[in-house]
DNA sequence: GAACAGGCAACTC
DNA sequence: GAGTTGCCTGTT
């Protein structure tokens, strides 16, 4: 049975902000402010109307929802805890309404391996394509959704079995390291206990995982806040803003925050420039 | 056709 | 250790 729920005001939670700053990859949008997506074998519908932000899930399933979409964090005074100079305080008033998800430890990590040298479009593309492939399918009031296979059915594939996904060499990486979460190698569980430094490096014993990948796992998968991957957009803007030697550190347990805010001020900038460009 | 994309690892000096 | 290069594939 699926209802519809109120979350909070539409301030604390953006959906487009949120679904859209890159730190997930199975949430499309139906309309502004408006998202389908899928997570842990559940669909929900997130939307804006109103001034608030409401759910359209199953019944049973609101109380994982809100844990997913970390209704319990004080985003407010997180926010207010980074802004800190006038870089990073126009960033976090661009970002307002972002939340970092509470995603699937597996997801995440296997989803940014995937991520490498990619863009948006075409990482969702190959996620897709695995989870219709070997996920697990569930009806739902938008269709028939997939769930994200979890590591111990990627683990029993060959590589061939991938090559439909057209990902490249990242596809060794993928059924390594799901062979290596399925066989408890590396134990995502325990990972979620260290650290964001330490499971950082834990994770970059896998091949084909570096600093970038380990880092987006850690603040993504294992909810470490702290945690602040650098792309190429965060390394432009770094040496735009912040002054030579800025250490993301010192931001303190939100910098990870703090760099979504940056990425997502970054991306909007660039597509409302680009969008400028077209319409001249 | 060349360059590039939200990177990694192996190799060079 | 800092810098260079190949890697799959799709897009510009």
């Amino acid at each position: 049975m699926y209802k519809t729920y109120e979350l909070c005001p539409a301030a604390e939670l953006s959906p487009y902000k949120t679904f859209e700053c890159g730190q997930c990859f199975r949430w499309n949008p139906l309309a502004e402010e408006e998202y389908l997506g899928v997570a842990s074998g559940r669909a929900a519908r997130v939307y804006a109307a109103g001034g608030r932000t409401h759910i359209e899930c199953e019944e049973a399933d609101i109380g994982f929802w809100r844990e997913y979409l970390d209704m319990d964090t004080d985003y407010a005074a997180a926010r207010e805890s980074v802004m800190r100079g006038e870089y990073l305080t126009q960033c976090a008033a661009t970002g307002e309404g972002i939340r970092i998800l509470r995603q699937d430890r597996w997801e995440a990590l296997c989803s940014f391996i995937i991520s490498q040298c990619n863009n948006i479009p075409r990482i969702k593309g190959i996620v897709e394509k695995l989870c219709s492939a070997f996920g697990e399918a569930f009806d739902t009031p938008w269709g028939v959704k997939y769930s994200f296979p979890d590591a111990a059915r990627v683990a029993l594939l060959e590589e061939p079995e991938l090559a439909p996904l057209h990902a490249g060499y990242r596809a060794p990486y993928i059924i390594n390291a799901a062979r290596a979460v399925a066989n408890g190698d590396i134990d995502l569980e325990s990972a979620g206990e260290m650290d964001a430094d330490e499971a950082r490096r834990y994770l970059k014993t896998l091949n084909g995982v570096g600093d970038k990948v380990a880092n987006c796992a850690v603040l993504f998968g294992l909810h470490r806040l702290d945690a602040f991957p650098v792309d190429v957009w965060i390394k432009r803007a770094l040496k735009e803003h912040m002054p030579r030697g800025f250490d993301p550190a010192s931001l303190g347990e939100y910098a990870g925050l703090a760099q979504q805010y940056m990425f997502f001020a970054e991306r909007e900038r660039s597509r409302l420039a680009d969008g400028a460009r077209e319409s001249v």
